[in-house]
RNA sequence: GGGCCCGUGGCGGAACGGCAGACGCAGCGGACUUAAAAUCCGCGGCCUUUCACCGGGCGUGUGGGUUCGACUCCCACCGGGCCCA
């Protein structure tokens, strides 16, 4: 098809193209759905055709380097075999708006697109049908491709890279190897190469703990440097199913058997590929402070991260020559701690195993083989405690007493040291276990108002414990020092104060702080709010006390939360908490806390430790669709890199996909025995390291779905550079920090709040490690981070809440909804698209219905951006009346011929204005609904206009990120030869924004009883004025004098009376 | 159980602490049409008063609070969602 024909605004574009609708005759040139898909795949060629949307770097020919730039990022999707589903195009066009607008301001905008291709999916394919996974994905980007031009998004496509090109992956295996080659430094906080950990050590000469460098066997010191690279060899568990010959994630194994097919999973160590990304655990967690991005993604990292503060504790074990470490946040509560407990994997075990005691659980063997059967899941989740005695002794370091030591499986090897210490007061999950198997429970924390009790229990005198009176006197002293915060030390005083008080006679009630801590109650008081002396009465009544004497029993024998049935685990003052050389009694838990480790440390027992709970990134992957490793091995299992011009490693062809049943994980590239097996020289290892003809076994994992994501965003800055990841002046350029900025990264990327913690969270840590290592400009890959909602669909649900499929409900007339069949009357809800019910919605058949543009905007009127909302298919009628309406504005619908009035209309100039400022302003805020509203109150407005031709150019420029098509065609209808891409943004005049008189409404006490018109420029006392002589007003005022006259300008006068 | 977010007409939603319901859908009335579609004009929270006009009261999940004034801020509760356990 021929481009549209600029130049004649009488010759329609799609002229030789037959109008398909019946009263075509009379109004070929009205919108319809076939006139928008002839403008629509039109323009799209034309904009293909001629580049308009490409954008050159720095240096290149047509770079304009007086322009801002703008880094405008869409995750890119993984190109399913089902095509695009309606939420890939939300966040698409609202970046296509963004990028639109910010190109008519003047930016330089990258806004790219690819394909996250990599994937299980296309490997299940193969496996069923042994087509090869590249030409699945090939198939389905080519569909994913034809459906996002089909939108007219404004993408770069000379940028377009998939992860699984050789050229892209390459240098993700090139990012591997520089990972395997740096450590991190904690001195410098920062990623440093390799070369530099082994200067450092030579450098400390013989006072090197355990020895020089240089006298060290090569085998020491590559065990030296392989424990400080960023990518390592590291055990970690598995599970394994034989049967499937693959690894399930913990989701898919239940009960010990695999979700899918139910066959036995067993939980295997592994030799695999691991990330430090715990060295980066602070910096990851700092640097989110510097960024842009939603308040929610951003806890959630930090949550992910989980730092602990806390301390890290050593108790001897009787028989044992090592000590048993454990990692604590509450070092403040070691009194209480009354027995240990680790993981079914611990070393101990197998100690306890070959030197049982007398005590020694004869299920402990057992046991220990079933724990590894669950997985840490069902570990964790697991309401039933179950566990063994080791029959060891631990000795309680600030006791001196020995404690039990369990073996059970709710502690997990892989969590800090895979021991803990026990104190069932402070800890529910101990608690619950102790109470399972008898243990003590011991209580060295209170709260103030536990505290008091306690202090009234000891102190009281001899009349206030009598079984009348002894309730009351408790209460009244609860309620004085809850509600006034007094110190503990100053209880007895208090105390001493109520009991003469009430003997008075005066102050029967205490009044209490309202906002007392719910904490700050005993057993279940302080649901009500208003805690008066009453509930405090309730609340002794809900412990049960028998007496006086059964109260002080109970604080006596520190068995205060055993009796009341759970534990305390939050702050307050340590109690019960002295022993030989160190006590904590009457210290508030953070200084408590500050003691003991100070006490630790001071005899070697232990230290401060900061804990984090996420783990280092498992990197290995036992399938075949993914990145292989540039890595080989030797025959005794030693790893040496593939050198960085051997890159990149492709993938060996195989003659099925099917994974290999066996006992031990086994890798599927191993199939490709070829390949597998080589020499160093093919492989590509620098000869300085392995003599070239040395047999070696290459790597047979391959990387996770995270590992091309981790960088994508790089390499479109320079997706074609064959010398380096990215050149440096395109990522400086693109993504380095503006002047004075900490971090620079993608100026908006766009994406969905699932992948608020690993891609996010892997990214950054890869970009950290880059940037450490001088390659990239920023820190921090992305700077501002927007989720849009999630798009859903209607559903509807019978009375007993289940739901039914869409295709088997029925509209009733009075708007009910009913099933088919059984009459039953539904409510409409919403819920996720599914297959199941039926209800998802296929973009091309909305496409074929009303055309892109229409699609676009009806996505971004359905509600703010970043709200999951609704599908309803009825509303989108609207917007493509709009379109036609804005269509009919400008075009004679019998002739094509633009409609032109010779002189503007005031009003309807005002009004333009207006929407100039109002939808610029919406699009910087990400605000399209009611950027769209603003454009549909301007076409009504205008009504049949005509507009002049000045004026429906400006009209056309602001619709144009909104519905590009349309308003190309408006445009080159108008006589412009050139694409409006290039447009700049019109200008509004501010004065216009102003209206010569306003209206004010008047309230008489807040309420609104009349209005009033002043000019635009009238003062407060002017308003005022005109507001006491309205009529209306004065009605309402009746003759009373207003006590105070609030005006607000240009918006209301409020009179109080 | 803990944390975060959200509750506004029949539906989607709008509203710097300042006239609640912009805009769209569905609905109703009218114009045009032989008719229908399309299009255009108008009405539209609930209750109440009135023949009608003009009025009045109540309304943003519930209950309280702050304020001259609260959909908006604070507290508690109820309901829904997400994350963590």
């Amino acid at each position: 098809m021929p481009p549209p024909n600029p130049a004649d605004d009488s010759t329609p574009s799609t002229e030789h193209a037959p109008e398909p609708r019946a009263g075509a005759e009379d109004a070929p040139f009205r919108y319809t759905a076939a006139l928008a898909d002839r403008i629509e795949t039109a323009w799209q060629e034309r904009w293909d055709r001629e580049g308009t949307f490409v954008q050159p770097n720095p240096g290149r020919p047509g770079f304009d380097a007086t322009r801002p730039k703008f880094y405008c990022l869409d995750m890119f999707p993984y190109p399913s075999g089902a095509g695009l589903h309606v939420g890939h195009p939300e966040g698409y066009t609202a970046t296509d708006i963004l990028c639109r607008y910010k190109r008519m301001k003047g930016f330089n905008v990258l806004h790219p697109m690819g394909w996250d291709a990599f994937g299980l999916p296309a490997e299940q394919y193969a496996i069923q049908t042994g087509v090869h996974p590249a030409l699945t994905t090939r198939a389905s980007i080519g569909t994913f491709r034809r459906q996002l031009k089909r939108f007219g998004f404004s993408y770069d496509w000379t940028r377009e890279l998939g992860t699984i090109d050789p050229s892209f992956y390459r240098w993700t295996q090139w990012i591997f190897l520089r990972l395997y080659d740096a450590w991190f430094d904690p001195d410098a906080k920062k990623a440093r190469p390799i070369a530099d950990l082994i200067a450092r050590e030579r450098a400390k000469g013989p006072a090197r703990e355990g020895g020089a460098w240089d006298a060290l066997p090569p085998h020491e010191q590559r065990a030296f440097l392989d424990a400080h690279r960023l990518a390592y060899l590291g055990e970690s568990t598995v599970n394994w199913c034989p049967r499937l010959g693959t690894v399930l994630a913990n989701d898919e194994v239940i009960d010990g058997r695999s979700e899918r097919g139910g066959h036995p999973v067993f939980r295997k160590p592994l030799r695999q590929w691991m990330f430090r990304i715990t060295a980066y655990a602070d910096r990851l967690l700092d640097q989110l402070d510097g960024l842009e991005w939603p308040a929610s993604t951003k806890a959630m990292q930090a949550e992910w991260i989980g730092r602990s503060e806390g301390a890290e504790i050593d108790f001897s074990v009787s028989g044992m020559g090592s000590p048993l470490r454990v990692f604590t946040t509450r070092p403040d509560t070691i009194f209480g701690a009354t027995y240990m407990v680790v993981a079914p994997e611990h070393p101990l075990v197998a100690h306890a195993l070959a030197h049982p005691t007398p005590r020694t659980d004869a299920a402990l063997r057992a046991y220990a083989e079933g724990a590894s059967r669950r997985s840490d899941l069902e570990r964790m989740e697991s309401k039933d405690k179950t566990g063994v005695d080791s029959g060891l002794d631990a000795i309680n370091p600030a006791t001196g007493q020995p404690i039990p030591v369990w073996v059970a499986d709710y502690v997990l090897m892989g969590y800090g040291t895979g021991a803990i210490m026990a104190v069932p007061a402070h800890d529910q999950r101990d608690f619950d276990f102790a109470r399972a198997f008898g243990l003590p429970i011991r209580d060295v924390v209170y709260d103030r108002a536990r505290l008091a009790m306690a202090t009234f229990a000891r102190l009281a005198p001899d009349e206030a414990r009598s079984p009348e009176r002894w309730q009351g006197a408790l209460a009244s002293f609860l309620g004085l020092v809850v509600s006034e915060n007094t110190p503990p030390e100053r209880f007895a005083e208090a105390l001493r104060g109520v009991l003469t008080r009430r003997q008075s006679g005066d102050g029967t009630s205490v009044a209490i702080n309202l906002d007392a801590r719910r904490d700050e109650a005993p057993g279940a008081v302080g649901r009500q709010r208003g805690v008066t002396e009453i509930n405090w009465l309730d609340a002794l009544e809900d412990l049960g006390l028998a007496s006086f004497d059964d109260l002080a029993g109970r604080f006596e024998g520190a068995v205060f939360f055993d009796r009341w049935g759970q534990a305390f685990p939050a702050a307050g003052f340590a109690v019960n908490s002295s022993g030989p050389g160190l006590s904590l009694d009457a210290l508030p838990t953070d200084r408590a806390k500050d003691a003991v480790i100070e006490w630790l440390g001071r005899t070697g027992r232990g230290r401060r430790r900061v804990n984090y709970r996420f783990r280092d990134w498992t990197f290995s992957r036992q399938r075949y669709w993914g990145e292989p490793f540039p890595i080989v091995y030797t025959h005794d299992g030693t790893p040496y890199p593939v050198a960085d011009r051997a890159l990149p490693v492709t993938l060996p062809e195989l003659a099925d996909y099917a994974p290999l049943e066996s006992d031990d994980p086994t890798p599927l590239l191993a199939k490709a025995a070829e390949w597998a097996n080589t020499t160093a020289g093919e492989a590509g290892v620098d000869p300085a390291l392995l003599p070239p003809h040395t047999p070696v076994r290459r790597e047979c994992n391959t990387m996770p779905g995270s590992a091309g994501s981790s960088w994508y965003m790089v390499r479109y800055c320079d997706p074609s550079n064959e010398l380096a990841l990215v050149d440096p002046a395109a990522d400086r350029y693109w993504l380095g920090p503006a002047p004075g900025e900490r971090f620079g990264g993608v100026d908006l990327y766009m994406g969905g709040a699932e992948h608020a913690v690993g891609h996010l969270l892997y990214a950054r840590f890869w970009q950290n490690v880059l940037h450490d290592l001088g390659y990239l400009a920023s820190p921090e890959p992305f700077k501002r981070l927007y989720h849009q909602g999630l798009i859903t669909s209607f559903a509807y649900q019978r009375p007993d809440k289940t739901l039914v499929p869409s295709d088997t409900v029925d509209e009733a007339g009075d708007g009910r909804y009913v099933e088919r069949g059984t009459g039953v009357v539904l409510t409409q809800v919403t819920a996720k698209m599914s297959k199941s019910l039926k209800n998802v919605v296929n973009p091309d058949d909305v496409i074929a219905e009303y055309g892109a543009d229409t699609f676009r905007l009806y996505e971004m009127y359905m509600g703010p951006l970043d709200a999951s909302k609704p599908w309803n298919p009825r509303d989108i009628t609207g917007l493509f009346r709009f379109l036609a309406r804005a269509w009919r504005l400008a075009v004679d619908e019998r002739t094509g011929r633009v409609r032109l009035a010779d002189a503007p209309d005031p009003a309807v100039e005002k009004l333009l204005h207006r929407t100039i400022a109002k939808v610029g302003d919406d699009i910087e805020r990400l605000a399209f609904n009611t950027a769209i509203a603003a454009m549909i109150g301007f076409v009504n407005a205008a009504g049949q206009g005509p507009l002049t031709r000045d004026q429906l150019g400006r009209f056309t420029l602001v619709l144009a990120p909104f519905a590009p098509h349309l308003a190309e065609e408006l445009w080159s209808r108008l006589g412009n030869a050139r694409s409006l891409a290039a447009e700049g943004w019109p200008e509004h005049d501010p004065a216009m924004l102003r209206d010569d008189e306003v209206e004010l409404a008047v309230q008489v006490l807040g309420k609104v009883r009349g209005k009033i018109t002043v000019p635009a420029g009238a003062g407060p006392a002017d308003a005022e004025a005109a507001a006491l002589a309205n009529p209306e007003v004065q009605k309402w005022l009746a003759g009373k004098t207003p006590r105070k006259v609030i005006v607000v300008p240009g918006r209301l006068v409020n009179i109080v009376v």
